[in-house]
DNA sequence: GCCAACGTTGGC
DNA sequence: GCCAACGTTGGC
């Protein structure tokens, strides 16, 4: 079992819409940096992600979500109307990977950013060093249970 | 809106 | 392969 976190602009997709869709599913679409798409090919079923919110009012944790497909080739880089549009990418050889994930829960409140950091345990996690943009990032399973007690989520 | 930090691009 | 220029991210 591996822990990760997905970030997302609410502006763009929040955990909110997250929870308005069909059987709460939805394909984390639109990742477009290497790194990322690293973390997101080496994602198996059944494992847990956090759902981040940044850039907005109050950056934090806002639920948790669970990888329920894997190895998802990203639709939206063939599709020339997408954003997310990538002309360099071929079906024979997609440049783009991704999952699909579940809603699991909905932190409220939501653990803050400025909560995390005040977190000594957490100090050398990936989402709290200076310039980091990641988009996709693991968790050790010490900081996962770390967060987790912060939250009111029960097994 | 500002700005620091980072990733990507493209000329050489 | 280098590196300057540019675009993007994301907290504040």
């Amino acid at each position: 079992m591996n822990y990760w976190l997905l970030k997302s602009e609410p502006k763009s997709f929040s955990i909110k819409k997250l929870s308005l869709l069909a059987n709460q599913k939805d394909v984390w679409d639109g990742v477009r940096n290497y790194q990322a798409r690293n973390f997101l090919k080496s994602m198996k079923v059944d494992d847990l992600a956090f759902f981040y919110h940044s850039s907005c009012e109050v950056p934090g944790i806002a639920g948790m979500v669970k990888i329920i497909r894997a190895g998802i080739v990203d639709p939206t880089q063939f599709d020339p109307c997408s954003d997310y549009y990538d002309p360099k990418s071929t079906p024979d050889n997609p440049r783009w990977i991704t999952v699909e994930v579940k809603l699991v829960d909905t932190f409220d409140p939501i653990v803050t950013l400025a909560k995390l950091k005040s977190i000594k345990q957490l100090e050398d996690w990936v989402l709290l060093k200076k310039g980091n943009r990641l988009s996709v990032l693991p968790l050790t399973p010490i900081q996962w249970q770390t967060i987790i007690a912060l939250t009111p989520f029960k097994i």
